[in-house]
DNA sequence: GATGAAAAATACAGATA
DNA sequence: TATCTGTATTTTTCATC
């Protein structure tokens, strides 16, 4: 087989802890795990390049950074038989944080932030004009947890 | 004022980066953003303080991890007078990765990641045990993409 | 913002299985 | 052949000035 869908136990155990805090050192790593520092670091090396790892970001508080307002837009296209590039036509608009391409009565859900109802009404504008889709927008009240390590 | 909602240039500049990347180093941060080692390692140290860094994580390839199925379940809770303690009640669950109170016919979208369709099956069960919530699920078919830095 | 000691990252040679 | 360990060197972290 070429690409096994389970981690061995070491890699499982260094992504569990890389999860968890993505700043841990490969001392701090390795003690953890029960290897070397220079094992470990091959390790993440070959998870990295395998792409199993696809990179390291910062949890940032959307407030501090002036994006309080998130919302789930879910998108319709207006033409069935329109060619699907949807994602790749509203990969610009940077207010879009992740694209989903679902099952179910909608085609795509955005996950967006922007700064305010002002904001959003112009990010719904946006889309409408780079997507012949019509929307329908979730407003996020608040956000008990989020971006939650997954159990290995 | 006690909290500006919006940051210090240089601040914003230092988010942004680590935001791209959480493991750059400071040495690079301050490269990049024309200040010295330690004047971005006292900023980034205050930036946690406050709460505006919340913490770093690793992106995972979904796949390799084991968790190849993406979905979103959103709650109605069946008693709409019963205490509103959901989050809490579902926190033990680790398939769920986030969980944002909304506005609109529903009153939660969790986003959940299985091993299989066995799998949802498993957590719509227990979410369904551990609140008295009727559940709605839309399955994530791709992800063109996801967690993509915001604009600062 | 600079300095310097301690810690960490990285490259590499050799051991191991 | 793969991955490990230990060592040497460079780079980074981090407290102090």
């Amino acid at each position: 087989m070429t690409a096994p869908h389970t981690l061995e136990p070491l890699d499982q155990a260094i992504v569990r802890e890389l999860a968890e805090d993505g700043r841990r050192s490969y001392t701090d790593l390795a003690e953890r795990v029960g290897l070397s520092v220079s094992a470990v670091h091959q390790r993440v090396r070959r998870l990295e390049q395998r792409g199993v790892i696809r990179g390291y970001t910062t949890r940032l508080d959307t407030e501090s950074i002036g994006l309080p307002l998130t919302a789930f837009v879910s998108l319709t296209p207006i033409d069935p038989a329109a060619p699907d590039d949807y994602p790749q036509r509203l990969s610009h608009i940077s207010a879009i944080e992740a694209c989903y391409s679902v099952a179910g009565d909608e085609s795509y859900i955005l996950l967006v932030r922007v700064a305010s109802p002002a904001g959003l009404e112009d990010l719904l504008r946006q889309v409408r004009e780079a997507a012949k889709v019509s929307t329908r927008t979730t407003v996020v009240l608040s956000t008990p947890y989020e971006g939650r390590p997954p159990a290995l």
